[in-house]
This record gives structure tokens, C-alpha cells and sequence, in this order.
RNA sequence: GACUCUGUAGCUCAGCUGGUAGAGCAAUUGACUCUUAAUCAAUGGGUCGAGGGUUCGAUUCCCUCCGGGGUCACCA
């Protein structure tokens, strides 16, 4: 990158790192540095009557510089926390050579470095437990200025909060949003929590292809990529499912992954194009042992987090307290759209479509009919932890048949907040029915439904080898996150969430500047004065650019060598 | 994909009906040995997202494009 590209304050800290360089400082140094103790540890574990922490290493980020003359203040940001410093001349330069107070810490630090520090811990006049620095050390020296958030009595002032620069920078975000952290630290713990009690319990962590041959799983758009050496086509995930019950048919009893999965559709506040599901497939179990499961693990979780049950959500308190509400999915249509529509046929529901207001097709089969109506009229209304059970068969072509009504199936979901969180079944294992499921899967998706699913014959193979009884269970773990910790976008639990890349101005690369005879110097001012493709200069006037260039280099005292004026006019044609 | 809001200094934001830009923090220089949004004084810093149009003149009005937010659609 050419200097000219650089703001004030980048060419200041550049020209700070020389000046460091040029009194024997290396800004990056290579060595450990032993510290012994977090700013969290400082600040609860300090007791002045002791009084202990005499003899500390500290290493963190520089926050804040507050400097009166011979003694300064700063703060010092690690993991844990903040942790204030005082910083006096005489002690850190306790001979006649002051350079290291006067120089390196009052002028060539920046807030930005990383830098150690070794003394002991006091407490200021003001109450503020500090540590009294004897010597300091740089780290590694910060070249572009950070956002500077300040706060007093817990407003903050100049928050940076642009969401763009949040997403994309999120190493920004998380060193100067210290409540950012929080959430990603939370959402590590509950992954723990569940990894867990699934380990207590003898479950097995797996891990199954994410590049598939056959998108199974889910009715999902699939990303697709190409294998050059096996010369075929395959497709992300959407989903693991096939692969799990697969490792049930070979004789796990309790397989999970958490997955990241990939889907091709629309990104907003809750989805985006990568997402983590966990899922989970335990032998001779059914879907009311899974309710039990996911009742007590999601309680466990939320205790573990908040250390309680309930947590608000919005304006909002969600308990996830056991037992969740258990409600059948028709019976929820009834309790908001009045209809009973158990014994109800394709025309008959287009009836109740039509008369309760909600949009339908001629592609959508009963089952697809139905989970509008619920999605539309039922679905929103549940804010506390709901299971809706016993889906039609239509909308689930891998659950298991309910055992009193071969219309349904022996499926739920959990509702919270409204929207889906959990998907569960006891599974389908009969080989012959899954292998019918499928291929009516295949006469919706010629009808037009492309959220079909594809046929995967080497799992239907799989069962009929005979697969145990089995019970599943997914759950969205973004989602699960974003309840947890109160956070309306899915973005805001992702560190990386996905964004459009970024766009420089298109410009011509420097050769073709040189192949006019431009010599290189001037090429670099031609782009900084807004020239970025040569053909620009098609229609520039020689003697106005020759004004302009020695303008440009006059005004920003590049010490350039001005060019002659018919060189300009030479480049020119 | 549609509608809508939005893009001004490193950060957060002003900038009326068009006359090439302001503040606070940050930065630079100086003063200050218990400060904490430190304080005080001075100084510098901007192709006002990109391109085009209207105009004597555009950060401002119009069009196109590129980012981003929100709402809706899509996401069994």
C-alpha cells in the first residue's frame, strides 16, 4: 500500500513504529511473555490489608492514556476485563535516561498496542484497584487507530455501533464492545453443557460428510460444488439425518453431531447461509421419551446460563421451566382457527385456506396445506416452550407413522418465542414405507414443489438391513443462542455472520500507467488524484494536468521532482 | 426479489429552501506526580460511498450503480 492511501493517524503511527525501531525496540518481539494473572483475578481477588498481588505480570491491550506530566494513568484490556495502570517516570526510568517515560510511553504508544507490565496492585485515592507499574514492556504495536468508546457511570459515549463494520470487523467488535463477547462465550458454554449430558449419558460425538453426493436430509436448496478428480457433482449438507440414522443402523446406540449445515435461500435476522444444528438419534427410544430429553436439556441449558429458567426475550419472559405445554397440531389449528380439520381432505382445506385468509396454490398437497394454515394462524402465537405433536404424514417423509392414526406421524416441534426451534420423530424405519415416502416426495417436486426432497437409495439399503427403533431430535443452535441471550439477529450470534464482500473501486494496475512512459512515482499520484484507469486520461489537457501534478505534489510535500512538461504531454498521447 | 431508510474526519454525529463543510472524542504540540468521558491551551485532519445529469455553481435536487439497516416475500 502506497502512503498516499494512508490517513494522518496511520502515517503517525507508521512513522511511531520507525521511531521505535530506531531506539532499539522491536515492536513485535518474539519471545514468551510469562504473565501471571487476569484483570478479572486483579479485581476480585485484591485485598489491601494483605496485602497479595506484590509481584504481578500483566499483559493487555492499552484502552486509555491519561497522562499529567511525570505520572500517567491508563488502562490496560485483557480476556477478562479491564485493569487500570499508573505509570510514573521515575520508576520506570530510574537512572538519568528518562526515554522510555518521555518518549516510548507518553508519545510512541498508542491506545491499540499490547504491551506487558510488571509491579505490584494498590489502590488509588479514588478506589480504583491499579496495578504500579516498575517495568513495561511493548508487545506488539497497533498501526490503525480502534474506535474509541468511552463510558462514565455506565452511559456510553461514541459507542461504535455500526452494524456493517460490527460484522465485518468483528475482532473490532469484540475489543471494543465488551457485551459482545458475552454472547459468544455464552453460546460456548451451552454447546458444553450439552455436549455434556449427552457424554454422561454414553452418546457418541460423530462426524458425518458435509460434502454429500445426495442433499438428504432435509427439503432444502442445496449449494453445489464440483469434485474435479472423481469428476461429480456434489452438494453442501443440508442436513446430517441420513448419516446419524445410518450409524444407528450400524449399531451406535446414541449418535450426535453438531453440524454445521448449508442452505441456498434468503439471509435476514434468522437465517443465514451456514447454521449449526444439533442433532441427535438414540436407539429404542420414541418421540415422547425425546420430549422428556429435550425438556431436560434445554432447562439444564438455561440454568446453566442464567441460573434460571427464565430469561426475557424482547419485552418478552420465557420460562423454560419443565414440563413444556404438549399440544397436538390439530388440536392447535382448532384453538386459533376454530376449524377442526382431522377428518378433512385436499378440497376441504382449501375451503378453510380460503375462508380463514391464507394463501395456497394448486402445488400444495394436504400436508403442505396444513403446515400453512399452522404457520400462518397457529404457530406465532406460542411464546412459551410449546411441543406441537403428530404432524400429517405428508409434511414428514422421514418419521415414523403415529401408532393410532397412519394419517399422522409421531412427530413434534418445539415452538418458542413463536418460531421453531427443535424438530424431533420417532423414526421411520420401515424400509418399504420410507421407500414410497420418497418417491411421493419426488411426485411433489415434479408437481413444482422444488423444496422436495431427493431419493437417497443407499439409505433406504441401510434400513433394510433393519434399523432399532430410534428417536431424533435437531435443534437450531444459533436460535437456541439468540433466546439465550436475548440478541434479535442471527447475526449477532455468529462471529463471522455471512456478508456481501466487499467492493473496491475497479482501477487499472500500475503496468498500464508504465507502459505510457509514466514513471512510477507519478503513478501512484495520478490514482491518489482520482485517475484510476488510464483511459481517464484520455481527454485530460497536457498543461492542466502538468498544473495539477505539481499542485498535488506541492500541496501534500510528496518531494517529488516535478515533471517536465512535455514528458506530460508525451504520456499523454 | 419488492418497498423503505441510510452512507459526511479514525469513531459518534450536525450541516435549513443548492454557494466546495462543522462539533465532541481520537490525533499532533505544550503544561500538569492519585487520574478515570482527566483537565487546560494551541494545531492539523475531509475527491461529503461511486458514476452520470440539471445548474454559473451539487454534500444538498434527479437518475444509475455499490455497501449497510429495517419491513415484507422466500426459508416443509
Amino acid at each position: 500500500m502506497s502512503n498516499m492511501e494512508l490517513s494522518e493517524q496511520e502515517l503517525i503511527r507508521r512513522a511511531s513504529l520507525q521511531k521505535l525501531r530506531d531506539l532499539g525496540i522491536n515492536p513485535y518481539p518474539a519471545n514468551e511473555f510469562k504473565n501471571n494473572v487476569t484483570a478479572n483475578q486483579i479485581l476480585t481477588t485484591f485485598n489491601s490489608e494483605i496485602p497479595n498481588l506484590q509481584e504481578v505480570v500483566f499483559a493487555g491491550r492499552l484502552m486509555s492514556q491519561r497522562i499529567m506530566g511525570k505520572a500517567s494513568f491508563g488502562e490496560l484490556q485483557d480476556e477478562t476485563g479491564r485493569i487500570q495502570i499508573y505509570v510514573t517516570r521515575d520508576e520506570i526510568c530510574p537512572g538519568e535516561d528518562k526515554t522510555l517515560y518521555n518518549e516510548v510511553f507518553k508519545k510512541l504508544f498508542d491506545i491499540g498496542d499490547i504491551i506487558g507490565v510488571k509491579g505490584y496492585v494498590f489502590i488509588t485515592q479514588m478506589g480504583e484497584t491499579t496495578i504500579h507499574v516498575k517495568e513495561l514492556v511493548l508487545l506488539s504495536k497497533s498501526i490503525r487507530p480502534l474506535p474509541v468508546v468511552k463510558e462514565k457511570e455506565g452511559k456510553t459515549f461514541d459507542a461504535f455501533t455500526d452494524p456493517e463494520q460490527r460484522y465485518r470487523q468483528r475482532y473490532l467488535d469484540l475489543i471494543v464492545n465488551p457485551h459482545v463477547k458475552e454472547v459468544f462465550l455464552k453460546r460456548t458454554k451451552m454447546i458444553n453443557q450439552m455436549r455434556e449430558m449427552f457424554n454422561e449419558r454414553g452418546y457418541i460425538e460423530v462426524e458425518t460428510p458435509i460434502l454429500q453426493p445426495i442433499p438428504g436430509g432435509a427439503a432444502a436448496r442445496p449449494f453445489m460444488t464440483h469434485h474435479n478428480a472423481l469428476n461429480i457433482q456434489l452438494y453442501l449438507r443440508v442436513a446430517n439425518e441420513l448419516y446419524l440414522k445410518r450409524l444407528i443402523v450400524g449399531g451406535f446406540e446414541g449418535v450426535y453431531e453438531f453440524s454445521k449445515d448449508f442452505r441456498n435461500e434468503g439471509m435476514d435476522r434468522t437465517h443465514n447461509p451456514e447454521f449449526t444444528v444439533m442433532e441427535i438419534y438414540v436407539a429404542y427410544k420414541d418421540y415422547n421419551w425425546m420430549m422428556d430429553f429435550t425438556e431436560e436439556m434445554i432447562e439444564r441449558v438455561a440454568l446453566a446460563l442464567n441460573g434460571k429458567t427464565s430469561i426475557p426475550v424482547g419485552d418478552k419472559e420465557i420460562d423454560f421451566k419443565r414440563p413444556f405445554k404438549r399440544i397436538t397440531m390439530f388440536e392447535a389449528i382448532r384453538e386459533y382457527t376454530g376449524f377442526d380439520i382431522s377428518e378433512m381432505d385436499e378440497n376441504a382445506l382449501r375451503d378453510v385456506c380460503q375462508k380463514i385468509g391464507v394463501e395456497f396454490d394448486n402445488t400444495m398437497g394436504k400436508g403442505k396445506l396444513i403446515d400453512e394454515i399452522f404457520g400462518e394462524k397457529c404457530e406465532g402465537h406460542y411464546i412459551q416452550p410449546t411441543f406441537i405433536t403428530d404432524y400429517p404424514v405428508e409434511m414428514s417423509p422421514l418419521c415414523k407413522k403415529h401408532r393410532s392414526n397412519p394419517e399422522l406421524t409421531e412427530r413434534f416441534e418445539l415452538i418458542v418465542n413463536g418460531k421453531e426451534l427443535c424438530n424431533a420423530y420417532s423414526e421411520l424405519n420401515d424400509p418399504i414405507d420410507q421407500l414410497d415416502r420418497f418417491q411421493e416426495q419426488l411426485r411433489l417436486s415434479e408437481k413444482g414443489d422444488n423444496e422436495a426432497m431427493f431419493i437417497d437409495m443407499d439409505f433406504v439399503r441401510a434400513l433394510e438391513y433393519g434399523m432399532p427403533p430410534t428417536s431424533g431430535m435437531g435443534i437450531g443452535i444459533d436460535r437456541l443462542t439468540m433466546l439465550m441471550t436475548n440478541s434479535v439477529s442471527i447475526q449477532d450470534v455468529l462471529l463471522f455472520p455471512q456478508m456481501k464482500p466487499e467492493k473496491r473501486a475497479e482501477e487499472d494496475p500500475a503496468e498500464k500507467y508504465l507502459e505510457l512512459g509514466i514513471p512510477a512515482e507519478w503513478v501512484e499520484v495520478l490514482m491518489k488524484m482520482g485517475y484510476k484507469k488510464v483511459s481517464q486520461l484520455k481527454d485530460v489537457k497536457p498543461g492542466k494536468l502538468f498544473n495539477d501534478l505539481c499542485g498535488f505534489n506541492k500541496k501534500n510535500q510528496l518531494g517529488l521532482l516535478n515533471p517536465v512538461a512535455n514528458d506530460v504531454s508525451n504520456w499523454l498521447n
